[in-house]
DNA sequence: AACTAAGACAACCGCTTTTCA
DNA sequence: ATGAAAAGCGGTTGTCTTAGT
């Protein structure tokens, strides 16, 4: 139909990446620096697609990237924010420096889906993103009891909205899911009304992970008025945040959540029992 | 030694989202 | 406000390697 390819394939070159082609990629960006893809196979004198080079620099090329070896705190890592997250490759290999989305997802359909699959129901996020056809589950009624997963489908949100249940938790183990951040009570957030210190956040129709950066939940759409709450509008600093992946500032906010470590996540022995309860 | 199946992972494809003129 | 381009993302496929027979 109507889209138009990314790029002319005719003369281009498919398949494995050459020693010279990598060389000449990573020169080139080493002096051009990282984007305009699509122009850059012909400024950098490359036979390739532009979004075959941006993978290939972003996968394998960049000098960040730590390959393999994927150490045990690392796969428990993965299979817990996979069950939080679902098929979420690049927001959970965000959470783990050095390593890309495309060598997670690998690792997962290859290994960890196997380990995961017993206890997680594989965590798939949702109807739209089944494993792979060759670990799908066999029988539909494996869907049936899937863990709802949280759709982390990045929206930009413009409000908060701080249900108005108040709870009086500060404790993670006491929650019901790792999803049930508290506000402590000493915080102090300007926009939040005096009688939400202590509110329960629960995370809904949102990206959990950047939620946990700004330390609110943040309500996207129509969850709005169903959860009745506070409305509250986020300030520049949250919305700047948004995305969560870098320098955001928990304490500003005063939630204790640190993205860095995920701390929590493998702290609680039995989150992997408690998803069920999401 | 030859063949086959399974595992592992690099790369591609098509769609969605974001950015910008 | 709108549409096109660019970038990003996740699913899938292709190919190479390794283990088993």
């Amino acid at each position: 139909m109507g889209r138009s390819p990314c790029c002319s394939k005719e003369g281009l070159n498919r398949g494995a990446w050459t020693a010279l082609e990598d060389k000449v990629l990573t020169s080139y960006i080493k002096a051009h620096g990282e984007g305009k893809w699509r122009n850059l196979p012909k400024r950098a004198g490359l036979k390739r697609c532009g979004k075959s080079c941006r993978l290939r620099w972003l996968n394998y090329l960049r000098p960040d990237i730590k390959r393999g070896n994927i150490s045990g705190d690392e796969e428990e890592l993965i299979i817990r924010l996979h069950n939080l997250l679902g098929n979420r490759w690049s927001l959970i290999a965000g959470r783990l420096p050095g390593r890309t989305d495309n060598e997670i997802k690998n690792y997962w359909n290859t290994t960890l889906v196997k380990k995961a699959k017993p206890e997680s129901h594989s965590g798939s996020s949702k109807e739209t993103s089944p494993a792979p056809t060759k670990f799908r589950p066999r029988t539909p009624s494996a869907t049936a009891t899937q863990p709802q997963v949280i759709r982390t489908k990045a929206t930009r949100l413009t409000r908060m909205l701080v249900p108005s249940l108040p709870l009086l938790i500060d404790d993670y183990s006491t929650t019901t899911s790792p999803l049930d951040l508290r506000v402590p009570q000493t915080q102090s957030v300007s926009s939040l009304p005096e009688d939400a210190a202590n509110t329960e956040v629960h995370i809904q129709g949102t990206d959990a992970m950047n939620f946990g950066c700004n330390g609110f939940q943040a309500a996207a759409g129509e969850d709005e008025d169903a959860m009745g709450g506070y409305d509250i509008p986020l300030d520049d600093g949250m919305l700047n945040d948004w995305t969560g992946n870098d320098n955001c500032d928990l304490e500003k906010y005063g939630a204790s959540l640190d993205l860095d470590s995920l701390a929590f996540l493998l702290d609680s022995d039995d989150w992997l029992g408690q998803e069920n309860s999401i």
